[in-house]
DNA sequence: CGGGCCCGTCAAGAACGCGTCAAGAGCCGT
DNA sequence: ACGGCTCTTGACGCGTTCTTGACGGGCCCG
């Protein structure tokens, strides 16, 4: 599933959009302002924003620079003014489309199609995680047990991900279970503990007594890089 | 320097993008017709490709589908008409950007620095790739292994050429088929396997053990130069 | 000391993804 | 219109991966 980020200080437009993208299956999450958008770029990372110029605390190209700043994610430029000149500097500023208003919604929903079909899932990738033991390459898919390339399956991956996300934080059960399962698997299973295992086996020095896959009794498990 | 292809019928529109796309540092090409495009598509291996819709031969959609059975190159779509229905099937087509007539020929500029920008340099043709056991020359489209030629079919060539384009990276399923096989394929199918298999078959030492093309299995598939 | 809880471990069946094959449709050029 | 080449699509077998249940051990608590 899509998610969309719509940043727009206008509630009405925005009940709009939110509800025509989730009617195509989008999952849709809003900003009303240009600090909010940034913020929720990081931490809901967004498959592409749709970004309203003229909001009420920051320029809009200042928005734009700072999503920019802190994400490859694509963003759909959406204004009402006509002069050439804005498309000019949104686009320049790492907007990947424009869309003037008065606009169609299903030129819109077009153009998200296009502009996801075009960023992929990037913004999502974690960067490689690097220990004195093994070397994990996410976008790449790639392990490296002392020299050695390893084979993770990939829920294996998923798993690893979730964990890494958060390197040296704890994840609890709960939210690991949801992030590799989906959002049913709340409840209590087996899958944590045989998983855990297994990236132990393939990934720690000594399986027995792990380094870097800890457990948190009751709780969750934490990665230490 | 990014090279420009302007389809365009009309002489004076094209004699007046030549020249700002000149001025601004690109090197251009023409083609007056959609025949001649996709011609030029495949031998000038341009960077972005702008096409005016409503050629004198071929159907604007059936000019944007032949282009993107030939390549991935980034195509702005330029048109007179204003329904936002042209827009979205343009889109979904493949195009990567959508220009209405009357247009600022700076605005057409941005764009055209945007598309390049996203498209990185895909378009261009790629060098060829040489192993101990057999090469491969994209611009000739000339395959040889242990000194014999082989021939391989255009959809191989695309999908290899797909692979190639980062060597060594793994190249996900979704992206391999939109690709090769447009936008709209970017669910499962049989296309892939098949032809990996094939290109196995024509390139690998020993097919049944790949050591060039390898799948990276749930996500897709890898080549080893 | 005994019991309950939680985790690690193992193994077997099911489900899934990939490689393979082959038949039919579609698209050329002759 | 014919023949050859490609592309598409379905079917099948096999190996891998996922899922699930069972069992044992450590730890905390009463």
């Amino acid at each position: 599933m899509t998610r969309v980020l719509v940043v727009d200080d206008d509630p009405r437009l925005q009940r709009t959009l939110t509800i025509a993208l989730r009617a195509h299956g989008n999952e849709v999450v809003t900003a009303a302002d240009g600090r909010t958008a940034v913020q929720s770029v990081l931490e809901d990372a967004p498959d592409v924003v749709i970004l309203d110029l003229g909001l009420p605390d920051l320029d809009g190209t200042e928005v734009l620079r700072r999503i920019r700043a802190a994400s490859v994610v694509p963003v759909i430029v959406l204004s009402a003014r006509h002069e050439s000149d804005d498309k000019i500097e949104a686009l320049d500023l790492g907007a990947d489309d424009y869309v003037t208003k008065p606009f169609g919604v299903e030129e819109l929903l077009a153009r998200v199609r296009a502009a996801v079909r075009r960023g992929g899932d990037l913004g999502r990738h974690l960067g490689p995680i690097v220990t004195d033991h093994f070397v994990l390459d996410f976008a790449e898919r790639r392990a490296t047990v002392e020299g050695e390339d390893v084979r993770l399956t990939p829920t294996e991956w998923r798993v690893l991900e979730a964990l890494c996300r958060e390197p040296g934080h704890l994840v609890q059960q709960q939210d690991l279970l949801r992030a590799v399962w989906g959002p049913s698997y709340g409840r209590e299973s087996n899958y944590l503990r045989v998983y855990a295992n297994q990236l132990r086996r393939k990934l720690e020095p000594d399986p027995a007594n792990p380094r870097h896959l800890v457990t948190e009794p009751g709780l969750g498990y934490r990665f230490n890089p």
